[in-house]
RNA sequence: GUGGGAUUAGCUCAGUUGGUUAGAGCACUGGUUUGUGGUGCCGGGGGUCGGCGGGUUCGAAUCCCGUAUCCCACCCCA
């Protein structure tokens, strides 16, 4: 039997992996134009850090973490989001020290145990950013207007941006009750599922994908109705800013997290896309977050981007691997070593050259050229070895050149630039 | 955690109501033709039919049960 990889786990290849680097590079180009570091943390984390930040009752938490004991017995769990490793390392190195507004993006593998499908996997990476420090709804809009850039910038416009607000520590425990005792009122229409957690979850209800759940709660007092006045406004700053951007977006006041720090502003970008996982990007504000870390009171937004959803939505348009310059074939055993050294040389300067490394026949070695797609090819036999003369064929046209052996160097060189 | 589908060559898949030595295309490889490659033709290697356990049968790749993995959906999320 041979060894296959952890369920839910997957290598990315030659042929996709290019898709992934042009991805993560123009993330790199487009938050740095907004002013964002990279900041990189550990994968795994004390555990503790996890159940305080994203909160014991989510799904998260309670069944999906990647948790163990390390030989000293202390728990430790593979991050199943960026968010607070970035918010502990940016309260143990107290970096908003430096400015009254920190910006960091990150990157890289997250882990959650669930049942891999299309778009969810159990390592997965995300490409997130966070502001610090700033309450004004400015940066809400800011966040939201890389986001647009940025997907602007990969070419991808099957997505939509929906937005919401959830309220404060003011105003959401009056709605909750609202909506419990509403939610109560409906009872025996809802599923089962959400007849268990309206008490635990209620505005997970809202969210919920039963069309018999939906259908009975279609007048549902909505958190937007009951906002209290500094979220009002905020909220409503938040869309007129848009708006002056010319950032579409429509509001859905359905649309709940399932992290439990979020507070006021919250988005997705959804897809009709990818199945069931529609979201491609997600954040909201968490201005309670680092205080409630053992942080200093700051403010802070932030999203995160399914890579393997970004990457499935850019899949189509397969970016071309890089192809060889010159092809060198070796005609006879007496020009083997040469080609190689030639080879050698060409790759030294700077020009990618291939050759076949085992000795084949000439009909494979150029077969083998023209299947790698390479823009020039040369046979190196005795006769070229002898006169110092090789024929330099282009592979698009078939023309050839006769160029001696000292000059290819300089003459490939010149044309590779 | 709950459902549905799948598993046969390196890859994509056929294999009819169970019936002898299990097939195709691509890929790989040898030869040949074409000016030293792209085309055509002729050959070749490669599979104990995913694994294990069990059942039905004279006979199982084929039917049934368990188990593993993958995919898809639910749940949830990015």
């Amino acid at each position: 039997m041979t060894i296959s990889a952890i369920k839910g786990m997957n290598d990315i290849l030659p042929g996709e992996v290019e898709t992934w680097q042009f991805l993560e590079q123009s993330a790199r180009n487009i938050f740095e134009i907004y002013g964002f570091s990279e900041i990189r943390t550990p994968v795994p984390e004390k555990t503790e850090l996890f159940c305080r930040s994203i909160g014991e009752t989510t799904d998260i938490v309670e069944k999906e973490m990647y948790t163990f004991a390390d030989k000293s017995q202390n728990s430790m769990t593979l991050r199943p989001e960026g968010t607070a490793p970035v918010m502990r390392a940016l309260i143990q190195n107290r970096l908003y020290n430096q400015d009254s507004v920190t910006k960091l993006y990150y990157l890289g593998p997250m882990f959650r145990y669930e049942r891999p499908q299309k778009g969810r996997y159990r390592q997965f990476h995300q490409l997130g950013a966070e502001v610090l420090g700033v309450e004004d709804p400015k940066i809400d809009t800011q966040v939201l207007a890389m986001l647009h850039h940025y997907f602007r910038s990969i070419g991808i416009d099957s997505v939509s941006l929906q937005i919401n607000s959830l309220g404060c520590p003011e105003c959401r425990p009056a709605y909750r009750e609202k909506l419990v005792a509403y939610l109560e009122s409906r009872l025996a229409a809802l599923c089962p599922e959400c007849q268990r957690r309206y008490l635990v979850n209620p505005l997970r209800v809202l969210d919920c994908k039963v069309p018999d759940c939906r259908e009975a709660t279609t007048d549902a007092p909505a958190m937007i109705e009951y906002l209290c006045e500094d979220c009002e406004t905020h909220f409503s700053q938040v869309q007129k800013h848009l708006a002056a951007l010319e950032i579409p977006f429509e509001v859905n006041p359905r649309m709940v997290r399932g992290l439990d720090y979020y507070v006021r502003t919250t988005f997705e970008l959804v897809t009709d896309q990818l199945g069931s996982q529609n979201a491609v990007a997600a954040g909201g504000r968490y201005d309670g977050l680092v205080e409630g870390l053992g942080g200093p009171a700051l403010p802070g937004i932030g999203f995160a981007i399914g890579l393997e959803r970004l990457v499935l939505l850019k899949g189509n348009e397969k970016i071309a691997p890089g192809v060889p310059v010159v092809f060198i074939a070796a005609l006879g055993d007496a020009a083997v070593d040469p080609a190689f050294v030639l080879m050698s040389q060409l790759q030294a300067a700077g020009v990618r050259a291939e050759m076949d490394y085992q000795s084949k026949s000439l009909k494979a070695q150029l077969r083998r050229a023209n299947k790698l797609n390479a823009r020039y090819c040369l046979v190196l036999g005795d006769e070229e070895l002898t006169s110092g003369q090789v024929q330099l064929k282009n592979m698009a046209d078939g023309t050839q050149t006769p160029v001696s052996l000292a000059g290819l160097v300089d003459l490939l060189v010149e044309n590779n630039s």
